[in-house]
DNA sequence: GCAAAAGTGTTTGGATTACACCCATGC
DNA sequence: GCATGGGTGTAATCCAAACACTTTTGC
């Protein structure tokens, strides 16, 4: 057999990792976007994302470019869809796996570093035209990470860390576009590993609710034990 | 800012696609192996997998890597991880996608070709060490798979177009591990579109059981007018 | 007291489970 | 007739939806 082309034409590919770090804020996911200082697309807003090195392993490089591009550390990044559309870099074949993550806004501080000149979170309902194929990879991380909700207690993720089950419910509510009983939404979420704080909501004008947090731990030891399985 | 070595040289890395091709046969999930014969790792079993052309879209380039190999031709195969470990391929830096597919065994014929020196359907728990990481790369999309059937009417895909409602349960009793029992099974299923097929069995030593066909059209249909979601 | 949201209980209908039973075919 | 699996009915149970109601806070 043989190849239509020498075989070291095959070793000029380039390959990258864009990250979509998702947050929920004002009852809204965001996503982080950055303003490319940068050609190609240089003035235009992307999501955080770079070439790999020759000898870096995929996980470690979506880290390292993600802390380069926005001072964002240790962030936990699920691979989502890779795209390789021949056409999608204009310098070159370059191929690229999306990484999400799910973080809490406001426990973090992004800040503009290397070659991105600004950050910002953009609700999902106006993330304005991205550059390269951008925007398709956001929609496809979006859309893994509503099918993630179902299954994994990453919701957690993007709540407080003390949270009020109210806020939880319209989380849900939100991402799966449906509106829910509050009754019934407790019921539900009875069986889920919460720890009930002993604190509750400041300076709201109403009756404050009471504040709760995941317990991971115990999450961990159902899922060991019982063959616990999250699901909403 | 600047990279840590010339922009050039991130221009060297190759990109493959493995295909995870599974079948159904004699109550167990098999996958599609070849025998490489060129080096690395000649003589040994693997999946189906290539090197991507400079100017191939991927979905089509699985499909080109796919029949060149195995003589499969119109699959409709599924995107699944990606694998980038710098120390995967021994002979550079090849990042894989991995593909993988749904088949009816019975109705193709794979045959060997190009370098690949034979082919075989493997049941999945007596697969041999694979060639690569491709050991990993069988596990990761037999997952995918396994959770496909939980949301999409795959399983049609690998029954064979005509098919007892009990084959249909064998194959969930087998990837879900789980017994079902037959009367709840067959509730279970009543939503689901089924044309009911005026055959019986042949050759049984038992009352025959009524042949079913999936309903594409219905099914499409459903989708679109009343939200219809499969879930098994 | 009133507005607003927190938080709980009850009823109902539909789905899931367990299990028993009858049916059609080959030998 | 008997073995084998195909195919169906029923009662008990669980679960989710709908909805009404009480509670606690700020003003």
């Amino acid at each position: 057999m043989s190849y239509k082309i020498k075989f070291d034409r095959f070793f000029s590919y380039s390959f990258s990792l864009d990250c979509a770090i998702f947050g929920y804020k004002d009852g809204e996911i965001h996503v982080l976007l950055i303003k490319r200082a940068m050609e190609p697309y240089s003035g235009e807003w992307a999501i955080p994302g770079d070439l790999v090195y020759p000898d870096e392993d995929l996980p470690i490089a979506a880290n390292r470019i993600l802390t380069e591009l926005t001072k964002l550390k240790n962030v936990e990044l699920h691979q989502g869809q890779t795209f390789g559309n021949p056409n999608r870099h204009p310098q070159g074949r370059v191929i690229t796996c999306a990484y999400f993550a799910l973080v809490r806004i406001d426990d973090l501080q992004a800040e503009a570093d290397s070659w991105a000149e600004e950050v910002m979170w953009a609700p999902m309902n106006e993330v304005p035209n991205l550059a390269f194929d951008h925007s398709e990879i956001v929609e496809s991380t979006y859309e893994d990470l509503k099918r993630m909700l179902q299954r994994e207690p990453i919701c957690f993720d993007l709540l407080p860390e003390k949270f009020a089950l109210n806020e939880m419910q319209q989380l849900y509510e939100y991402a799966y576009n449906v509106e829910m009983d509050k009754a019934n939404f407790r019921k539900k979420i009875k069986s889920i590993p919460l720890i009930h704080l002993d604190e509750k909501q400041q300076n709201v004008k109403h009756r404050p609710a009471k504040l709760f947090k995941f317990d991971t731990e115990r999450y961990r030891q159902m899922v060991e034990t019982e063959n616990y399985m999250f699901r909403m």
